[in-house]
DNA sequence: CCCTACTATGAAAACGATTACACACATATG
DNA sequence: CATATGTGTGTAATCGTTTTCATAGTAGGG
């Protein structure tokens, strides 16, 4: 149906000329149909029906080269095999989708090179605007972000000028380790990442380490560790901790995967079932929580950042001329199982 | 650095026809030194200087709209959220930018109706190629895969006359039911997914069935529920297995995902620490093996799969005429934890 | 009745690349 | 020496839309 066969027997695509020639129009009356232009009821009665006959689909590409819009959204993330990250990208879809969007993904397995090398694909590419799912933020990439061509909007990291939906990571790490210095007795330990991820490492370190200081039980610092944001990560970090300073009674992560590593890890040394009540993560991993009935962990809505980045984003777009749509947007947090 | 500021301080994009001016030829030259045409050794070096002055990049719009292709290819999942098709999108993307392809994104969160609606999008729309990780595989899928007008390949379902790449989830299965029918000496339960999905549904659970019944031990027909790949419809097929029937020693799941939820179940209803020997999977997740040491279950190299599918599409798109590249592809599998 | 303002319309000019075609020159082939 | 064959080049057509422009009819306001 969406194809005219030509006495040739060679499939032909209907293009705009062909409906305007059968509904006896120009072709600038069926792209103002098509856009809404002024159009008299007559006509638009006969170019709906030689649309419907014909199977007629506009082309993308012509289209995209003459109005410079693609309808494409970049989005780029560090890793595809996560699930808060999954779970962002479900909301950036979401949205997408409703809007008439489509999305880009470009993955960067972690690597901040990579992150700026895509920023510069999509810039002189295909895309409309971006989301960045952010790790590290460096000088270079708030310049790219500064210069970029199209809007942009960031997830996850909080960076001045720019637009971005963001969690309040310190006063998470605050509360999470307020709680926690209160109901345990021994000594604890803290695995996190590295610092240049602003909010998943600088932010969660020192607000746990405030937490805890202002409940009267501070953080030794020769119990800190530093994960890769994987799960082998967490176990090594933990079987090394638990080796160093056999007394630990308690091992903070910065992340749930890394925890379900220091789990296991715990697991190993103590005995299996000990870990469960000896580890506290980030991000609520629905895994983790089923698995072991829920570690205490901080529960972030990144569903709803995915969809509210988006939403800024593509405001900005369709919006009307005035109103820029882009700003920062802090979403709250809830502490599980404490 | 990428724009040129014209005297008015307007930003205007530096194009084809400025690089060739600048450089003292024709367009069309600078098109062939892109593109790999004749060109002299000496017009080359000076066009290849004015492209580092000007920041000039080729628009892909406008090489689209000539051309017929975007460089784009359309990835159709069930489910972002899901290890397995998050290392399948893994596999495709690494293979994708080693290539010069870019991914886009569809999720049709379960629905299969969105799938045939992103396949008919896709076609008229500005891909060159669709890797569908499909799950249902109905009457009308196989009619649009048919008739796509770009080529497309299969992950995950067989299907005759398509290009697939898949596992042989029956001898898995089989292989699976029959190792574990000999370990075990208690009623065995099997919580599977709807039989339309032939591979993780069908194919599954009668090959499991098989493989207990060739070990003398087979399934009760009564003792079968349907889950919903989700780890609470897992949760809630085994609650109720075990309520109906108590003397249950083992579950069998056709996802590690659920499997994860019958765990949680068992450990309820029987105590903690009950479940971890109790239940089977498929797919061996990480966070589950890492959570339980290892329950019985079923390896695929998910990412080899996607890995696989997208060369084949790519030879398929960048080869020679003759040779098309598509065909099917069965990989192998590998029992884990029995 | 005259002047705006709005609705409708088609012809033709963009958008920015690729490439068919025509031509020119060099080198090899017989 | 005549004739292929292979390089190198520019002009202009082309891809399929959207949009500007010119033109007209129609209605409303004074």
């Amino acid at each position: 149906m969406v194809k005219a066969i030509s006495m040739t027997g060679v499939a032909r695509v209907v293009k705009m000329k062909d409906v305007a020639e059968l509904a006896g129009v120009s072709s600038a009356a069926v792209s103002r149909y098509l856009n809404g232009g002024y159009i008299s009821a007559d006509k638009a009665e006969r170019i709906k029906h030689a649309i419907e006959l014909t199977g007629y689909v506009r082309s993308s590409q012509a289209r995209a080269l003459r109005t410079g819009s693609t309808k494409l959204i970049g989005v780029i993330v560090p890793k595809i095999n996560s699930e808060s990250v999954s779970r962002i990208t479900a909301g950036i879809g979401q949205v997408l989708g409703r809007r008439g969007y489509q999305m880009l993904l470009a993955n960067t397995d972690n690597a901040a090179d990579r992150e700026l090398e895509y920023l510069d694909l999509f810039q002189n590419h295909p895309v409309d605007g971006i989301v960045l799912v952010a790790t590290m933020i460096t000088d270079e990439h708030r310049r790219a972000i500064e210069s970029c061509r199209v809007p942009i909007v960031l997830i996850g990291q909080h960076v001045e000028g720019a637009a971005c939906v963001y969690h309040d990571d310190y006063e998470a790490a605050f509360e999470l380790g307020h709680a926690l210095a209160g109901r345990l007795d021994g000594k604890i330990a803290y695995i996190g990442v590295t610092d240049e991820d602003r909010a998943a490492g600088f932010d969660r370190r020192r607000g746990f380490e405030a937490g805890l200081r202002a409940a009267g039980n501070p953080l030794d610092a020769a119990l800190i560790r530093l994960g890769l944001f994987t799960l082998d990560s967490g176990y090594g970090a933990a079987r090394e901790l638990l080796s160093v300073a056999p007394d630990v009674s308690f091992i903070a992560c910065a992340t749930d995967t890394m925890a379900a590593g220091a789990l296991r890890a715990i697991d190993e040394v103590r005995g299996m079932g000990e870990g469960i009540h000896r580890v506290s993560g980030f991000g609520d991993n629905a895994f983790l929580r089923a698995l072991t009935g829920g570690i205490p962990t901080v529960h972030y809505g990144y569903l709803t950042s995915g969809v509210e980045a988006t939403n800024m984003l593509l405001n900005t777009l369709d919006g009307e001329e005035g109103e820029s749509g882009l700003k920062t947007l802090k979403l709250g947090h809830q502490l599980m199982n404490v």
